[in-house]
DNA sequence: ATATTCCCCTGGAAGC
DNA sequence: TGCTTCCAGGGGAATA
């Protein structure tokens, strides 16, 4: 998409957050695609004058890149028309995706949405210590203060159930419970899960698909999301499923004992 | 400030 | 077969 220039943009106004066409529009037209990139889990579309586009694809979002044939396609929430005569679509089946407009310089990250993430976890700033440090006042559930964005970025049910299984951390320790030499474990845990599902191409349950309409396979590395009842991968025990405010958390009660 | 609960929305799978 | 219930990769607002 580097080099595009926008030509036309409409929204169906159904994402969870939106903009109606007309301020689409008027913000698009006629801007150049500079870089795509990202922070957290939102997308950042940075046009040459520095403002930008800030997008999430929720759970079931996805981007179709198409040669335009005036058409929606099923669930297309969004589009933008390239001047290549392509037509880049915004698809969510379930209208939890979120569509922003930073007018000010998109990389500053001062845009609301922006301001208050969290840790990037594959950079150094994160690990043992910084985990620690950040977690001290929190009687929050671990799993729980993992997910929140505000702390770390990035990680989701998935790979929350995963991380803490390979660091042998029950998900419902108070995180300050958590010393240095766990905090380590876990931070060690998450970039490790995180990379080997990026190697793997992302884990597809059912919607996910890599731009290119592929599927990640790293579910068949899945030890213990989505396993409920099945033997645990170490010690054959049973993993259990728990909530913890309204996501399952699973964990095999052996390998992850509540301490 | 912090911790639960609920809600946004659609579709697929499982239960009856 | 058909209807009902539960569940799902996220995030934020409304309650305790």
């Amino acid at each position: 998409m580097r080099g595009q220039v926008i030509t036309g943009a409409a929204s169906c106004g159904r994402l969870r957050v939106d903009v109606d066409s007309v301020s689409l529009q008027g913000f698009c037209a006629g801007k150049c695609i500079s870089a795509v990139t990202r922070r957290a889990k939102y997308l950042l579309v940075v046009f040459t004058d520095r403002s930008g586009l800030i997008l999430h694809l929720g759970m079931t979002g996805s981007f179709v890149i198409t040669p335009d044939d005036g058409q929606a396609r099923p669930y297309e929430r969004a589009y933008f028309l390239l001047a290549d005569g392509r037509r880049w679509r915004f698809c969510d089946i379930r209208c939890f995706g979120s569509l922003q407009l930073c007018p000010g310089d998109i990389q500053s990250c001062t845009h609301p949405a922006l301001a208050d993430l969290g840790l990037e976890p594959l950079t150094g700033d994160f690990n043992g210590s910084s985990l620690h440090r950040l977690s001290r006042n929190s009687r929050t559930p671990v799993k729980t203060w993992l997910m929140d964005q505000h702390n770390v970025v990035g990680v989701g049910n998935i790979y929350a159930n995963e991380a803490l299984f390979q660091a042998g951390i029950n998900p419902a320790t108070p995180v300050r419970r958590l010393g240095l030499q766990r905090c380590r474990r876990l931070a060690a845990a998450v970039k490790t899960i995180l990379q080997a599902a990026i190697a793997a191409g992302g884990t597809t349950i059912s919607d996910y698909r890599d731009v290119d309409g592929s599927e990640g396979h790293f579910r068949t590395a899945l030890e213990v999301y989505g396993r409920a009842g099945e033997p645990c991968p170490r010690c054959g025990d049973s993993i259990e499923r728990l909530l913890q405010g309204g996501r399952a958390a699973f964990f095999c009660p052996r390998c992850q004992p509540r301490r």
